[in-house]
DNA sequence: CTCATTTTGTACCATCTTGCATAAAAATCA
DNA sequence: TGATTTTTATGCAAGATGGTACAAAATGAG
């Protein structure tokens, strides 16, 4: 008995996706090449095929595990309790973080799988679950909002504006627009939205 | 004197362009090859880079020429008269429209360009100078509405909120979304982004 | 008709890419 | 220590890719 035989990886398996969600968020899904993402990621390429399969499989995996991350660093600011335009202020200065985390700006999925996603059914899917996820997220934590009294005039309506922000948010943030313009963006579109609301 | 010496050209240079966007629109931009280029556009390579230069190039002619065919496409409903709201509700159809022309949905500019926007610079301004356009053409016919007493309430937001609708609208239709819910994705927005105004 | 000029089409090259085969390395188990 | 198992690392093979050289074809000029 142990937990397990043979020579132990080298390499943590987090820290290898955020690498290689790096490698792919930088220079899109077709353009990097596995030699770049192996270098990023501190491994070999048989090391690679043997942790997370062919390139495609590692796109997908890195997709995954992007999504999941970008869910953690939003949802506390999403799940606030204060006047829904602070929360929605809150939840987009918390994007725009993420969103510039690393090297570059930019989202992986909203600005690289949009290139694939006609010849690729998979990370079409994937790129179609990440919207239909924050549209639910957005249009849940508004719906709460106008339960509670807090004179939403049109909660749906105002759940695909967010929706709409935050993808130009990420297109925007790849055009070079700088954090503090995003965030004036962002707070623009919420305001005028929101009109009668602070 | 004459107009042309030489073995006349067997292609069309518009026809071509079109062409050469269209494949660079449905598989991305590295992802496309020279060969599918050449065959979507019917010439072969020697021909291609005679006539817009190496792949790059070719690109970059793309997303200019689609860039005015675009606002071809769409200047009609932006300049017409009528309430604001409808106003926009055209702008949207025609984009719409334009953006299902060809075998598959999407915009070449916001659906390709930002995937490569960090590695190549000319391609970030590019994809930069089509979102300044699309936004100051919005701000100018909100402006002017503003002016003729329509009781706009703030002018410079709802250009934003309308330039984000169409970075949706464009990412929306390459994740699958259909044409018709697209266009209610768009009266959504415009109505959320007008309250008052039927 | 002949020449100069421009485009076309075939073939080619150097490079890069993906994916894998295989041997060395590092650990556990007996 | 020796056998087994799992990962690492070097290197390779088949194919695709961007880009070009060169000869044939098609036109106008004289």
């Amino acid at each position: 008995m142990s937990s397990r035989r043979g020579r132990p990886p080298a390499y943590d398996r987090e820290a290898a996706l955020i690498a290689i969600a790096e490698a792919f968020r930088v220079r899109g899904y077709a353009a990097a090449s596995l030699e770049e993402i192996a270098r990023a990621a501190g491994m070999n390429r048989p090391s690679l095929f043997a942790a997370f399969g062919n390139k495609k499989a590692m796109y997908l995996a890195a997709l995954e595990d992007y999504r999941r991350r970008m869910r953690v660093a939003v949802s506390p600011a999403l799940e606030g309790d204060g006047a829904l335009s602070k929360v929605l202020v809150d939840f987009f200065d918390a994007v725009i973080a993420f969103y510039h985390e690393g090297t570059a700006p930019g989202c992986l999925v909203l600005c690289t799988a949009p290139a694939e996603a006609l010849a690729d059914k998979e990370i079409g899917r994937a790129l179609a679950d990440l919207i239909t996820e924050i549209e639910e997220q957005l249009r849940r934590r508004i719906l709460r909002a106008a339960d509670e009294g807090k004179g939403v005039r049109d909660p749906a309506g105002l759940a695909q504006l967010m929706l709409a922000t935050l993808t130009g948010v990420a297109i925007h943030a790849r055009a070079g627009v700088k954090q503090a313009n995003l965030k004036r963006f962002a707070r623009a579109n919420i305001a005028a939205a929101m009109p009668g609301t602070g």
